[in-house]
DNA sequence: GTGACGAATCGAATCGATTCGACTGTAATC
DNA sequence: GATTACAGTCGAATCGATTCGATTCGTCAC
């Protein structure tokens, strides 16, 4: 079943078949019907996409590059709003997702080798460098990121980590919190949840594989140098518990009052850490999270730096739109806000 | 920058160069390594996907479509771990991810039309027809589903839903409660969260959209025939909340002792209404879940129909491979099992 | 009556690979 | 020494469209 086919029962030639299809050319309505008629008739669904996309030199999709296996990448409702806004965004644009998991493992092939491709988005802060930068600028195919990978030839929708948890950070110590502590999301894979001694925090962070984990890291530190930090193995409740019971569980004199996560989702499960340790959230310890996203199942209104995740998603697509156009690599911030809940208030 | 050219470049023919590319075709060391060189001067990052695919047939994308806006497709952790287990079989096949959300609106050009697909999955149960099917159909693309869309030329990966929602209830009966209620998944698009009159249940279940959510209300009213009915707007906590409220917050004497809910996800909603009214789980009230879904920041081992869903996104990929390898459709059961936890005891 | 113009249509080139069959030369077999 | 076998290479056909430039034909203006 070919454009052919169509055009032959139709008695015209493939090329006005075509612009039928494409709509493009002027074609008489008579001529027009003939062809839509051919095609029914024959069950010929339209165009082949491959044939119609190499003679165009777009294939339509966009591939979205996550790492990780996608249980872990979307089980944080903020990933989640991110790609929702993405899809959103590429979806206006006639453009498709092709969803791409980086497990990480060098070995097997390269997954995006045998993929048409309009363009390449990362959008969680992954890596700093990825396997599949280079392959992606050999096929010159543009790339927009969210921090990650580091590379002029991405462009980027950049947020001011640091500046960001400095300000969650300096929210404690105006409430006069003088002991406190940060939860970090993992700096690199493989590791485990655990306190990361504070003179081993310099060596650590330069080794960091995340960026953003790394820039809120060194925005506590700015604002709380002698702060205690524990880094997760995962960026949800459970782990966030564990790092909070690793705080937490410890006699009162030592204990931090105030606590800045650096997700919602670990910032929950601090606050469960606490409450299984009877202490009361506020008023024995304060907590703060990291990206504002609604989780219906706390009993809380949690003081947190808001991110604008669909917002982020839609300025991706935007960037991905307009390297496709042509345009230039370029760099768009995206504004974040502090908003207080009912997690933090002055130590007890 | 194509293969001409780098035959071209190291002196051989285009064929040769070809098969030094794919690895078929008996090539000479020597005529690789000048292929392979010629190619990494020339920085020529392989052969072209979209004109490989036209010539072998296969482009390597399997569709995967989900309904409404990714946002609330994967808000559930079940569904996440479908297609994490999808997305692991078609890594194992050389198959890629093509992520279509289907929106439900007719009016807008169909996002398949343009991609080249080699299958298509509809990994989660959506509505009994799809707009896609006919056009899948006319293109002659095996689908593969998990339930829905329901029509003979689609392989399905089967649960009982009925039998399983059926014992879930017996569960409660068993315990001895007399009055139950059951918490729905949306049967259709665009409702909210209301109570069903008892009267009306027949003709809304036969108008239902959603198989599963229709299969497995039948199955709570074969054994709970006089149970109350509450429709959710989503399978969400927010509105597992409200449904729960609406049960619960009424006169001792009218209130449901057990209730069934359809997700996991719903299952928590209601626990915590009934925590906020301050009713005991499970002393007061009893409640059951669907899926067996770990919600690490629920402090209940929830009574649940536990449906693997790893493995079930991995059969969904298998029936895709059988379906590639030309093997006719086919259904294939998955076996669903009830938990007991800590969320169901005998009535008050 | 002639020239210009535009609408409608078509033929042929093109996109960039894969692959079949043909051809060459060398080694193994009888 | 003739025959077979096979590794290695290449030319040409093919996948199924899009699109450029040419052609035809009818209409309108002068």
């Amino acid at each position: 079943m070919t454009l052919r086919d169509v055009a032959d029962t139709a008695g015209v030639s493939i090329s006005t078949a075509s612009l039928v299809f494409s709509g493009r050319g002027p074609v008489a309505a008579a001529t027009a019907d003939k062809v839509r008629t051919a095609a029914q008739s024959l069950g010929y669904a339209g165009p082949d996409p491959l044939a119609s996309s190499l003679r165009q030199g777009r294939s339509g999709t966009v591939a979205v590059i996550v790492e990780d296996r996608l249980l872990h990448a979307f089980r944080d409702p903020f990933a989640l709003t991110v790609l929702d806004g993405l899809a959103q965004e590429l979806d206006a644009m006639g453009q498709s997702m092709l969803l791409i998991a980086d497990p990480g493992g060098e070995e097997q092939a390269n997954p995006l080798a045998g993929h048409a491709l309009d363009a390449a988005v990362f959008p969680l802060c992954g890596r700093t460098d990825s396997p599949f930068v280079e392959h992606l600028l050999a096929r010159d195919i543009p790339m927009v990121g969210a921090g990650s990978p580091r590379d002029d030839r991405v462009s980027h929708v950049l947020v001011d980590e640091r500046g960001a948890s400095r300000a969650a950070t300096e929210h404690l110590l105006d409430l006069g919190h003088t002991r406190v502590a940060h939860v970090l999301m993992p700096l690199g894979p493989r590791h485990s949840t655990r306190a990361v001694a504070p003179g081993d925090a310099t060596v650590e962070l330069e080794r960091a594989a995340y960026p953003d984990a790394r820039d809120r890291t060194l925005g506590f530190l700015d604002a709380a140098p002698d702060g205690r930090l524990v880094e997760t193995a995962e960026a949800d409740v459970a782990e966030g518990e564990r790092a909070g019971r690793l705080l937490l569980d410890v006699p009162p004199g030592q204990r931090p009052t105030g606590i800045v996560a650096q997700s919602d989702l670990l910032a929950a499960g601090v606050i469960r850490a606490a409450e299984a340790l009877r202490l009361d959230v506020p008023d024995d310890v304060s907590v703060v999270g990291f990206d504002g996203v609604e989780l219906p199942w706390l009993d809380h209104r949690l003081t947190t730096i808001v991110q604008p995740g669909e917002p982020k998603g839609r300025l991706l697509g935007q960037l991905a739109r307009d390297a496709l156009a042509g345009e230039p690599t370029r760099d768009v911030p995206l504004e974040v806000t502090l908003r207080v809940g009912s997690t933090t208030a002055p130590p007890p």
